[in-house]
DNA sequence: ACAAAAGTGTTTGGAGTACACCCATGA
DNA sequence: TCATGGGTGTACTCCAAACACTTTTGT
């Protein structure tokens, strides 16, 4: 009976960090470069690590979540493991694991998580040996990212859509603390792939006992400034 | 840096197969004994295995529900992995895990599946070491399985419900070839937890394009039989 | 005859959808 | 004053939910 070579096996986790910038759904991805006599190259993967030993799965995407943007409590909710043997197989992912691990991998099985988190100008990324930035969804579907990372993104953003659907309130993870209906509409649109009726959605939302209206309106806009809410947790 | 020592690491895969005996949902659970001088015990588990070489983790699945049932094309999908370094922790777990597989087993992360499988009579289950039986949901929750087994199916009883949600004809997957619309609106009602209308559901499923009456009724009931009906796929 | 489940329509309320105009503000 | 998005109400449709009696069959 073949049980497998666990000398070669190893356990990662890979996050889909979205994120909103007022008009697109984005995806945090890090820059990846090897410089070698005859490798040269400079891709995209996903934010993820190797599990440490004795530390839980939602603990290690935590732990990925906040070495990187420094934030604790973010939104994480597991989607799915991917195990394909053929994943690691990619001479250049081969590589670049050999280097920056330096253990012998044969196999890794990743456990992926979406994260959402507040894109804000305040926030300054430490990835270890490189960079990380925001980039479009639907630029992403174009790019070719490391492993199978694309296909993750992709059922990363299906899973994001069934979350949404069961808790609405979820959208206000991608928003800042002060936003504009407009800007919660667009946020709804751009993650279901709808097109909603100004009027129909704000009958909606102030159906919504925990969005709360504020004394404030927009600032800077070139036009009627936008009446500010919050989102109010049910049990503070 | 701590880097998981891959020598104890180890995949298994875990099915939380599901039926329905006409009444109540059941669970698919394996039993498991001890017999040694000083440990004696006898439990349930789920159906899994550690994953082999060069396997994908749904061809792990279906390998493991095939050679439990026979069945090929059984209803398979992931919900979650856990990996919860005390998992495996237990004073008879470890005892177990060291008799049966003949490794050293320091942590196994496992990744879940829900299957779907219609009880049948003629169904035989071919358990390596031990037999498989039925299990009221209900009554495993009284129960103390192996592992965190217990947590698995709880998962795996939420994830069906939200698959059932986003593709009615799931449930189709439960029920025989032939059946009552009492039959489906039972294994709905106890899936959903919820009580229909008789005349409500009677109606929705009239609108259902992929049921279709049968010039049968069921026999041996000691009262007035029940129309049958089969599920037709779209495509077939 | 009676027990037990099958089968069948109508009404009502709430939610979603379609649709157009005036308002406030900054440039 | 003009361009730009903000903010608002009504009518229609559709789906879900409530609700009770007659029919068939076996015992």
């Amino acid at each position: 009976m073949a049980i497998e070579n666990s000398f070669t096996l190893h356990i990662s986790v890979d996050c889909v960090v979205f994120g909103f910038d007022g008009e697109k759904l984005k995806v945090l991805l890090i820059e990846r470069s090897i410089n070698e006599p005859n490798e040269l190259y400079n891709d995209k993967k996903l934010p993820g690590s190797i599990i440490f030993n004795n530390e839980d799965l939602d603990e290690a995407a935590s732990r990925i979540l906040t070495e990187l943007t420094g934030l604790k409590n973010i939104y994480l909710s597991q989607f799915k493991s991917f195990g394909n043997p053929g994943r690691t197989s990619n001479p250049r992912d081969i590589l670049w694991l050999e280097r920056t691990t330096q253990l012998k991998i044969g196999r890794i099985v990743t456990v992926a998580y979406t994260a959402l988190i507040k894109i804000d100008r305040k926030l300054v990324f430490n990835a270890a040996d490189s960079s990380a930035n925001w980039y479009d969804i639907k630029e992403i579907a174009k790019m070719q990212l490391a492993f199978d990372h694309n296909q993750i993104i992709e059922k990363g953003l299906e899973h994001i859509r069934h979350q949404v659907n069961l808790e609405p309130h979820l959208l206000f993870e991608l928003l800042p603390k002060k936003f504009t209906i407009s800007q919660l509409r667009i946020i709804h649109d751009v993650v279901h792939q709808t097109r909603s009726d100004v009027r129909n959605f704000q009958k909606k939302v102030s159906q919504m006992p925990y969005l709360v209206m504020l004394d404030e309106v927009e600032e800077g806009v070139p036009h009627r400034a936008a009446r500010l809410y919050k989102y109010k947790r049910k049990n503070p």
